[in-house]
DNA sequence: GGCAACTGTAACTATATTGGTTACAGACGA
DNA sequence: TCGTCTGTAACCAATATAGTTACAGTTGCC
């Protein structure tokens, strides 16, 4: 499944963006708050201005705020601007076409996949970046990481850093 | 996403083993359906003989089968015997702790990634292999691909090969 | 018993994707 | 025109998946 944190990311810098309430921010500064590069910030924000999210200057005083209001922006918007492809891929090589069930496998796992890819759209489309930033406002320090599935580069945020 | 075919490949594996009704087959035999190598298909076995979605025999006349009825496997108990992630990851670093929304928005993205596991953990609860067998039946050699997000590892089943 | 046909598994390589880093050209405000 | 930004190319590192070879252990059959 998601080997790539793009996803994540992408909703944590448009909840900071949403969050400055309209000041533009430097990618390094992104960077600090998303604990990471910030040339992955602006290779993102590249993205994320191609499908009309963010809008960023460049020259001092520059930075990147979003184009629209916080509740006008979907995850579903953020998911189809930062990830190309479905949550499930298909074989690698195609499958064996002399085979019955070879020949005909990839129609039927199309058909589910694409099941599979509206039902994480439609919960996708139904929670804006303004959700994501009041959802935000009543957590105090708690304790992060209640997956199911649980995560392995979620370390436990230790308390040096 | 999921960078990975492990879920279209068990599928297929379980699907060919309800086509074959009762009778082993052999990890060679199913490698050439899938057309890829025998040990990856052991080693997927292997994970799905320890889920009990499956049996296999060592030995002469040995080889695998499925472990219920066809109507008893659905689709998500594939998926959770070969895919141990959620459909996306978290950062791959955790987020700076001194900034307001890098401390609680793992705790937020969990929620969501959670409410999207849980859809498509939905659709996959509701199809067995039995029913993907029966969706198999009427297809005649269709063009493939009719996905949304195109993958692009499916590059048209040629004439020649 | 001994052979041949299987599975299970280790060890290794190949390939792809993502993320991190350095470097620099171009934009822009002061 | 200088300093501060973004945009982007080029490269490296890390990780995950898949493919391959090799071989020990099981089992049916003669």
């Amino acid at each position: 499944m998601s080997t790539s944190s793009r996803f994540a990311v992408a909703v944590h810098v448009l909840t900071l963006m949403a969050w400055a309430d309209d000041e533009p921010l430097k990618s390094e500064h992104v960077a600090e708050s998303v604990n990471t590069n910030a040339v992955v910030i602006r290779r993102m924000l590249c993205e994320l201005a191609e499908s009309k999210l963010v809008v960023s200057q460049s020259g001092a005083m520059g930075g990147s705020k979003l184009a629209r209001e916080p509740e006008q922006i979907t995850l579903l918007d953020i998911y189809q601007a930062v990830e190309n492809r479905g949550v499930f891929s298909l074989h690698r090589h195609p499958p064996n076409r002399h085979c019955p069930v070879g020949v005909n496998i990839g129609t039927v796992l199309n058909e589910v996949l694409d099941e599979v890819d509206t039902a994480v759209e439609r919960v996708l489309a139904n929670i804006t970046i303004k959700d994501v930033v009041s959802r935000l406002q009543p957590c105090v320090s708690t304790v992060m990481s209640k997956r199911k599935h649980v995560a392995k580069q979620q370390p436990v945020v230790s308390a040096g850093n």
